[in-house]
RNA sequence: GCUGGUGUGGCGGAAUGGCAGACGCACAGGACUUAAAAUCCUGAGAGGGCAACUUCGUGUGGGUUCAAGUCCCACCACCAGCACCA
């Protein structure tokens, strides 16, 4: 068979045909399957590519012959970084590079032989999408949910320009080396920190893997505590500090605050200030996080000021340091070095008193980190009590006498979405002296973006210096104003496509409602890894804003999440130029797309990825010839041979392989799916050689493979239809239906232990109880020689397994 | 450092607590062929034995169990994420 010409043939007759048509007519039986959108690069697809879009199409093909409607659209996640960089490197436009690149991408994809519905295609660099994200910005910004504030960015003083988080490597500008500095701008964020609770509450209801679920969980970060308020010294002051360690409140030695404290000035006692100043102003070069590290020597200067524990009216310092994260909890936290590994880093340095709270189970020292055992000390009132149970105690009573209260706090950070950047989609803002931020109203939207050549980052969005966009009159009151001359976060883009695609040509509304509710959320979801504290939080985010503005009525975008794993060199190593070896366009030429599908398929695990092996397609094509002559012998046996010809066997392994290909291909298991397709062909082989070929079944088990192996090799198996004189097209044929009682074997091997050791294996009838099974197996002449003289202690049966028979 | 994950022949990789190594590659042998390729069939974890057979085998060491790649404990190696979040 001429692979590439088949292929060329079948993927133009399909596309004419529309076989794939999503029918909206008949939702019952949707199914929403989803690949991760990737951006235009413009080369070559790759293996990668392949094996994300060929084989999760293979997933979605099964589904279809299964019955279902799939829904299984395509398109770009088009504005952001690479696309920028790759035209800021090559000068060519962004717009220009991007379009072009995605006509190439489409072409390839098409390619593939997926059943891409491209009539719902998004490209979010497009005004007709980017309309919705702007959409989404104003609806956040009604519900107080999009915000400004000043935020530090990455900027390097020799490119002269802000830089992304990706592009800073070590502390250092990628481009040119030199260091990175931090520097406060006045930001958007969206507040996503308002849906912790239910982002992370909502990871029990979702079929995710367990590693991505942990991964958000521990991005989310909830910690459950406790605030305590410590008056200064004189009274004027209250600082309240959060600790998960209430427990430990009778060991507070001295409190800590961060260096970007807002009540720090109002706490420096004068002799102290010139040291504190030059302190704060150390810590301020380097952003609170990435300043810190687990391992650094703690650094601190005391304020002058003292402040009273509320429980035992103690006197303790207060210091200022650079390890307290000002962002999180209150800015302030309590010094216990005694059970705290990092206070008493501290302690050691600026030899602050070491007090130690709880006693050991059996009243040894406690030694760092904490131990589970243990009862107060220091403290009459909580004597006696586990920590837990003081924390619950202690937190009651400062709540009584004013002094505290419960608290739970979050690691997630409000996500930051203002980049000075160019290619991306405007702000719809427009910021007027007198009413502030407002935003443009939506019978105005989109806020087109510019076509500029002046685009280079500079600081400020390079929007900025674009006069004719900036400059605006105040949709409230009239007045000159300006437009905002950031841009958005890619990722705002791409946190609402999936539901953007079933309604992506409606220009009235981000989506209708009674559609999506129909056809959402999507059924499975597939991509990398890389994206599980990013886009599919945002994405998470973004669906349960929707949901609580009452347009759909799930809140959840993906029921379940499949990650690939990545395909790498033969060497084990990421794949790249020098040794990822040919392209997956001269794999195409060779040998054709569905060898290269099927060998993928088979030489990995899906979710596993692994290292990419080329010769593996040689071998595929010999396996797909061996389908072809075996099929088209069978298909062409005269009518009525072999009809009284046992065929228990055959039967068997075709029921077997069918049960056994639907089961993996459901789990993406797609190289067990494969290696049941090669055991039925094998068998059909062996059954070959028999004279008294039954040869209607014979002909129902060629068609039966031609079918099973139709999502796998799509062009092959429709060309091998098609030639063995069956109707257009095996895309519309059912996926075979596993006959159950053709499962049921006549005998099986069983193996016979004595003393859990195998001794023999025996063919046994499968009606036989476990008496009798016992008792052949005691007849077994290798059994009753290891019986001979020992007295039996236990028989175990496990029919179709073993026997086991132990003795003394 | 913390949290996850992984570890199985020469290789890619299979195994609901029940015959480890499915399926395939590479390898060896055979059939067909003048020959080669292709195709078809057979063999094979490692060691020992002519053989029947036997010993050892899923990173290491323990444990639970009639039975452990699979469950539990400790450790080692590699990979990933987080990294002073009080």
């Amino acid at each position: 068979m001429d692979y590439a010409k088949i292929e060329q043939k079948w993927n133009q007759k399909w596309e004419k045909d529309n076989l794939y048509k999503f029918d909206e007519n008949n939702l019952d039986k949707k199914y929403y399957l989803l690949e991760m959108f990737s951006y235009p690069s413009g080369l070559n697809l790759h293996l990668g590519h392949w094996w994300n879009f060929g084989l999760s199409d293979s997933f979605g093909r099964f589904k279809r012959m299964q019955g279902y409607n799939v829904f299984q659209p395509m398109g770009f996640d088009s504005f952001g970084l690479p696309a920028e960089n790759f035209a800021l490197k090559t000068g060519i436009h962004p717009e220009d590079s991007t379009l072009h690149n995605i006509s190439v991408m489409e072409q390839q994809l098409k390619n593939i032989g997926g059943t891409f519905n491209w009539e719902y295609e998004v490209i979010t660099c497009k005004p007709e999408y980017y309309k919705w994200t702007q959409w989404l910005f104003v609806q956040l910004f009604k519900k107080g949910l999009a915000y400004q504030k000043q935020a530090p960015v990455n900027w390097c003083p020799s490119c002269n320009t802000v830089i992304a988080n990706e592009q800073v490597v070590e502390g250092v500008c990628e481009r040119c080396g030199s260091e990175v500095v931090r520097k406060n701008m006045k930001q958007w964020f969206f507040k996503i920190t308002d849906y912790a609770e239910r982002l992370l509450s909502g990871l029990d209801n979702i079929d995710w893997p367990q590693k991505t679920k942990i991964l958000q969980k521990n991005w989310i970060g909830k910690s459950i505590g406790c605030e305590v308020d410590f008056k200064t010294e004189d009274g004027s002051q209250t600082l309240t500090v959060f600790t998960s360690r209430v427990d430990t409140i009778y060991g507070v030695s001295w409190l800590v605050i961060a260096p970007e404290h807002p009540l720090l000035p109002k706490l420096v006692k004068p002799n102290h200030k010139a040291e504190v100043d030059r302190y704060v102003a150390e810590a301020a070069k380097k952003d609170e996080i990435t300043r810190s590290g687990t391992n650094n020597q703690k650094t601190g200067v005391f304020t002058g000021t003292y402040v009273i524990n509320p429980l035992n009216g103690a006197k303790v310092p207060l210091y200022v340091a650079d390890y307290v994260i000002a962002s999180y909890a209150t800015g302030i936290v309590m010094g216990v070095a005694a059970h705290d590994e990092r206070d008493f880093d501290f302690a050691k340095v600026y030899k602050t008193p070491v007090v130690q709270v709880i006693e050991g189970k059996n009243g040894e020292k406690v030694k760092l980190p904490y131990t589970e055992y243990g009862r107060l000390i220091n403290s009459d009132e909580f004597d006696g009590l586990t920590s837990e149970q003081a924390k619950i105690a202690i937190c009651e009573k400062l709540e009584k006498i004013g002094a505290g209260r419960r608290k739970i706090n979050y690691k997630l950070r409000d996500w930051s979405v203002s980049r000075q950047r160019y290619w991306g989609c405007p702000i719809p803002i427009i910021h007027c002296p007198h009413c502030g931020a407002v935003p443009v109203p939506e019978e105005n939207l989109p806020v087109l973006l510019p076509h500029i050549y002046d685009y280079k980052p500079e600081g400020e969005g390079p929007l900025g210096k674009v006069s004719e966009y900036m400059n605006v009159k105040c949709p409230v009151c009239g007045m000159d104003a300006r437009r905002d001359p950031d841009t958005l976060d890619a990722f705002v883009c791409s946190s609402f496509y999936q539901l953007r695609y079933p309604d992506a040509r409606n220009d009235k509304q981000i989506f209708s409602s009674q559609k999506i509710n129909k056809i959402c959320p999507v059924d499975t979801y597939v991509g990398g890894v890389e994206h599980a504290t990013a886009h599919l939080l945002y994405s998470r985010f973004i669906t349960m804003f929707l949901h609580d503005l009452g347009l759909i009525d799930f809140d959840e975008p993906f029921k379940r999440l499949v990650h690939q794993g990545m395909v790498l060199g033969k060497d084990g190593k990421k794949m790249s130029k020098r040794n990822g070896g040919r392209t997956a366009d001269e794999y195409v030429s060779e040998f054709g797309s569905d060898a290269l599908r099927l060998t993928m398929m088979f030489s990995m695990n899906y979710i596993d990825g692994g290292p990419w092996n080329d010769e593996g397609l040689k071998h595929m094509t010999a396996f797909m010839d061996r389908i072809e002559r075996i099929v088209k012998s069978w298909v062409a046996l005269p009518n009525g041979s072999g009809v009284d010809k046992a065929d228990g066997e055959l039967e068997y392994a075709r029921a077997y392989c069918i049960k056994e290909m639907r089961s993996s291909f459901e789990e993406f298991s797609f190289n067990t799916a494969i290696a049941r397709l090669m055991e039925l062909v094998n068998v059909m082989y062996k059954y070959d050689k028999l004279e008294n070929k039954n040869a209607a079944l014979c002909k129902s088990v060629a068609l039966d493979v031609v079918r099973l192996i139709a999502p796998a090799a799509p062009h092959f198996a429709e060309e091998l239809w098609q030639q063995i004189g069956q109707q257009y097209s095996i895309h519309n044929q059912k996926y075979p239906v596993c006959d159950e009682s053709k499962l049921k074997k006549q005998a099986v091997e069983i193996a016979l232990q004595v003393n859990s050791k195998i001794v023999a294996r025996v063919d046994v009838e499968t009606s036989l109880s476990n008496a009798e099974i016992l008792k052949i197996a005691k007849s077994n002449d290798r059994v009753k020689a290891l019986l001979e003289g020992k007295s039996i202690v236990k028989e175990i049966v496990v029919p179709g397994r073993i026997v086991n028979i132990i003795v003394k």
